[in-house]
DNA sequence: TCGTCTATCCCATAAAGATGGGATACGGGG
DNA sequence: CCCCGTATCCCATCTTTATGGGATAGACGA
């Protein structure tokens, strides 16, 4: 197999130290061909002679790895980007997969864990440690599908979709063939029921449910 | 460390057995607690002697397995679901993760493999074949990242971020210290750009972009 | 300097929505 | 049998929005 070339983006010294040293060992498949301090040098440098990995960092001296990843795929929109950082909160995940990041390693993770990320993301996957990928899989799961805790019944909840939808009373009227009037009526109850006093009100609350 | 109990829910009899087998070797950190041929069989039997993970295959004889998950998850919360299916499609994907999936194999993984899928399940972890997390670390990845193709002014955006949450103008005219009548005045501006003619109408187009 | 863009403010009118009262009919449970 | 919840309809009133006209001041570039 081929060795795959990477760049890094990191500015601890030490840590990025380590990892090249392990790249560069004999039979390695990793061959490491730039290290960048701060997201500004590798934005600079990077695109000239772009690697099929980077390695990114999140806590960088001024622009962050998050920003830095965006940046670097509006140029080099088939770079594959790793996230390799120690945070672990939702919003740096969140925010490094929409940056477009194609995996999020944690520090923690052994480097022989690492190499196989590298080779697993340019296979056509996207490596995550297990706590991410937990938190990531997690966000797809309903808060509770029992979602009729509100109270509203099968005829309020019709109503309150299309209310949600953006329809106006009389084009609800129309769809649940019922007049105006019972439209208000439905309304009504159902600004009750969530203590909502406005349309918008309503559907933020019964959308949380 | 101490064995991890799994129940299996797959309709292909020889599948099910071999994996059953392999899990039945000697040192196997893995013992098959039951064997459900179908998702109406696991809806009634398995509650009563809930294991810590199920492998569940979607393609089942009636109810399909992501349904399955749906329902076992309202009984048994805490038990961890794993699909083990052959099915790579994004419907498939994303529905098993929202009925609360924790994992998602392809039935091509080796069974060492699966082992340490559940294992990781175990551990918190939230395994994926690499081809599936691609495909769900794609879901957060901006179609683009240039929002501002509306064209919408700062000032505007913050005034539409604002009738979004639900502000009355007059609430918005008083957290940007202005009147209610330049509020107006944007909204108009907002809604020329956006073409639309509800509040809701132009949330709807803003937020898709 | 002269437009153009932006943000700010104002007025008037009409449409839509929110809120307070009602009424009638139907069905199921005590 | 009567009560209660649900769905339907009606009226009146007030508030909020939507839409049409404006006007002014500052910033920025041609």
């Amino acid at each position: 197999m081929p060795t795959i070339r990477i760049a890094i983006i990191e500015d601890n010294a030490p840590f990025a130290s380590a990892l090249t040293k392990y790249f560069a060992l004999r039979g390695s498949p990793i061959e490491c061909s730039a290290l960048y301090p701060s997201a500004e040098d590798a934005l600079r440098l990077l695109p000239s002679d772009p690697p099929t990995v980077a390695l990114v960092d999140i806590n960088l001296p001024h622009m962050n790895g998050i920003e830095c990843i965006r940046r670097l795929k509006l140029q080099c929109p088939d770079l594959l980007c790793l996230i390799l950082t120690s945070y672990d909160n939702h919003a740096s995940i969140f925010d490094a997969l929409k940056a477009g990041a194609n995996g999020y390693l944690l520090k923690r993770t052994p480097p022989a864990e690492i190499v196989a990320a590298i080779q697993q993301v340019c296979d056509g996957g996207s490596p995550m440690s297990p706590h991410i990928a937990r938190q990531v899989v997690s966000f797809f799961h309903r808060p509770t599908p029992s979602r009729n805790q509100t109270g509203l019944t099968d005829r309020e909840r019709e109503v309150i979709e299309l209310l949600a939808s953006g329809s106006m009373y009389k084009e609800i009227a129309q769809s649940l063939s019922i007049t105006l009037e019972t439209v208000r009526s439905h309304v009504k109850k159902i600004y009750d029921k969530l203590h909502a006093h406005s349309r918008t009100e309503a559907v933020r609350k019964y959308r949380k449910q």
